[in-house]
DNA sequence: CTCCTGCGCTGCATTTTTTGCATCGGTTTT
DNA sequence: AAAACCGATGCAAAAAATGCAGCGCAGGAG
């Protein structure tokens, strides 16, 4: 849309942190982005970058501009897409930040059933900490997370949310595996993976941890589950990950056991939105559609 | 701003129903503005008016991109309003639909006691029924809405409110101005002027009616309650009003007092905003002030 | 029926706006 | 001290928007 011209430029300059970088990538003339950058700051008022010797950087002012513009442009994209919805074309992009743990199974399972009922749907999946993810709705980077246990909550908007026992993950031959409910000191005796600490899991491992009387020590800490998951083909270790993430499939050599919610409680594996956001048509009915799973899980 | 005048010309098109008339509106030559249509028709994808015979109408999705347009307008003044909050000049201005009753005593001294403190502040206050209050809402019109007993409540979002009761004013000599408290009945022994059904008190009183067993007989029909106020001093009849439209004042020769809450129940006075719109500061500040100040008349 | 009016649309010349190039003055880095 | 970048600016070229005149079309008046 050329009428957000300035404001691609404006946010392009943010991001290069100089206008000459920026007129570069935008395949424009330093000269030429200067000019629309102080013509912009002349009608709006304001200036809203300050100049170092280096380079520029948005002011709070320009912070503030900037996220108008996002939410602009998001909102602009949804009419596009409710538009192109009552013309009858069903067509739209759908993006989301999800947790690992949603990436192998459950995730591309959903989309591609989505997809069988309306082709014209695009995705883009992000896999992205608990964090981030809610980074990428504040910024309208992503219209709908779907993470475990997520950290901030203010400006996220909860549309629905499931129990996730964490579950024990370790060879078939480990002497844990007889057990059907595993107690979290019996874990402590092995050689245990934890993630890292920007993890939903290792959040909730922490704090029963320190609930109990032995700490954790972990041989390897990884921010791959799949890494660990594997790491335990090789080892008589033991890892930990939420249960949508794993199948479970008798002829594989790894298996997987509940942990005892008397020890590490059930966390939540929540599917949210930006607060107060009204998400393009495509998005808000896959929402709905993966509410719909998540809740059948259950 | 600049990148919204194609926005502002669409509008005007739509209001005037014609590019012509459009074009003489806004001082622009008609094949000009014309061209503007039909270049924003093509880059967004989809056309916007459809064309009759005698001119031009907003077509559905014509509709949905002027409403995204209005609350793109009203979020910029909101930022501009918060830059300009932020380099501490604490300017801005606010707009206001109110029910008529709040315009002889309570919005004044409300208002003036704001701008005492901030004197860089200004206001528009415009006087609408409850429903025409919600619409200007809907479309950014205004910015706060102070009504008694609104509609409709969807997209409204309440930001306080306390009961009122409904009053009955009369002339002092009149044969009820003794009683401390007044039966509905008692009023319809008198002649008696109504409001029209599109305010609050009406609907009420409607409502009171319907359960008894006698009808409601107005002398006098208005939209006016200040019209009404002053009949009562001609004749010996009876008017309804809410409280904080009314001042005690022992030497007046008008007086009010409360009908029994068992005939007719207390309304709701609202103060409310468009649901999930963040207002410029000012408005978000004198709200603020309003709804304390309004609680405390309870 | 014809005529007339008002409509949206378009070709062309003109005006306005935007861009690119070269360059200046200043600050940091080497 | 020199080199490397930075943002800003004067000026001419390029691009975009505008105004003007006129087209075809459809509804209303006579």
């Amino acid at each position: 849309m050329k009428h957000l011209q300035t404001f691609r430029f404006i946010e392009s300059v943010a991001r290069a942190g100089s206008i000459r970088k920026a007129a570069d990538d935008m395949n424009i003339t330093a000269s030429a982005l200067n000019r629309r950058v102080q013509r912009f700051e002349e009608e709006f008022g304001c200036v809203i970058f300050e100049r170092l010797p280096r380079g520029v950087r948005l002011n709070p002012a320009g912070e503030l501009l900037m996220q108008h513009y996002r939410a602009q442009a998001s909102d602009l994209r949804r009419v596009q897409s409710q538009v192109a919805d009552l013309s009858g074309e069903r067509r739209g992009h759908v993006t989301i930040a999800c947790s690992q743990g949603l990436v192998p199974y459950f995730l591309p399972a959903q989309i591609a059933a989505y997809r069988q009922g309306h082709p014209g749907v695009t995705f883009s999946v992000q896999v992205r900490d608990r964090e981030a993810a809610e980074r990428d709705l504040a910024t309208f980077s992503s219209d709908l997370a779907l993470v475990f246990e997520p950290v901030h909550l203010v400006d996220f908007e909860v549309l629905t949310h499931i129990p996730q026992i964490i579950h024990v993950v370790m060879r078939r031959d480990h002497p844990l595996a007889s057990k059907p409910e595993i107690r979290l000191r019996d874990c402590l005796d092995y050689p245990h993976l934890l993630p890292t600490s920007s993890y939903g899991v290792r959040a909730l491992l922490d704090l029963a941890a320190a609930r109990g009387s032995r700490p954790l020590r972990p041989i390897v800490e990884s921010d791959s589950f799949d890494f660990m998951r594997h790491y335990v083909r090789h080892e008589r270790a033991v890892a930990f990950q939420i249960p949508i993430g794993l199948r479970i499939d008798p002829e594989d050599e790894i298996l997987s056991r509940p942990i005892s919610t008397r020890d590490v409680p059930a966390g939540s594996l929540l599917l949210g939105q930006m607060r107060g956001r009204s998400l393009p048509v495509a998005s808000a009915r896959f929402a709905q559609g993966l509410a719909k799973a998540l809740e059948a899980i259950v």
